[in-house]
DNA sequence: CAAGATTGATTAATCAATCTTT
DNA sequence: AAAGATTGATTAATCAATCTTG
């Protein structure tokens, strides 16, 4: 397991940007992203409002990032800006009707698209592959 | 093989973005990363010098991401632009000896950084893993 | 001073113009 | 007109300031 070891990277990687590509050239059509998608997620999950830092924490990634994620959802009109009462340094992103809405298409959207991907799969093969990436994921220092 | 779809994306494209980020954190110590990597690897495959255009080809990327990629390659001095004689719209991407230099380590330090992630898998495991995504790349329609 | 958000920079990819040369 | 490269725009992530508020 160490000769042939550089196409397994490569070949991870290109499979999962084909796969990402084939997702969210779907999700584009609907003015959406799997980044979008998941943070509109977080948002109905928490009851339509979110504090940026908050959202940052679920989606596991930079305060800056949300700051611009929030900012592309707002110009497509999925979230607006509120000021948060309890600290004025902190603002919410309260989810819109359109973002309801755009919410409920895009998961049956990714849904689908999922299933195109993975259909070829068989029940074993699925349990493979949820177990070979749970082992990279304690190689590369997952937390 | 319906139920279970969408944790395999989420796992897929989570365990990949680990593995690329494993690698990427290694190369960057020596200016590099895994786009710079290839294109170095592609301009010593071609003997030194590829004109812009055929490096996007073997690259299989777009022509406009290679002029920022040799961009960047050049601001490193791992790389010079040459007027192409041929062709007088065509411009050459000529690697420099820092550019060799820093190829041979970042190599290197790549395929310890590819050891470290799939050391953790059997043979079996290693033959699995390209089977299934080769399986995945027919269903995302890869050419 | 520390926390929350924002701004600007950098890397990376893609797409739509644009400009030069064939 | 078509090919080759570049420029500018957009999406996405990260990091280093910075500015406001606690």
């Amino acid at each position: 397991m160490t000769e042939t070891t550089a196409e397994h990277l490569a070949a991870l990687l290109r499979t999962a940007g084909f796969a990402e590509s084939h997702v969210e050239s779907r999700l584009a059509i609907l003015r959406l992203s799997l980044a979008k998608l998941a943070a509109l997620q977080h948002l109905i999950a928490a009851g339509g409002t979110l504090a940026l830092g908050q959202l940052a924490d679920r989606l596991e990634c930079n305060r800056s990032n949300v700051t611009q994620l929030v900012d592309r959802l707002e110009a497509d009109g999925f979230v607006h800006r509120a000021p948060d009462l309890n600290d004025r340094r902190s603002r919410l992103a309260v989810i819109t009707g359109a973002g309801r809405v755009v919410y409920e298409e895009g998961t049956r959207a990714r849904t689908r698209a999922e299933q195109e991907l993975f259909a070829s799969l068989s029940a074993e093969e699925g349990e493979q592959l949820i177990r070979l990436m749970a082992k990279l994921d304690r190689a590369a220092g997952a937390r």
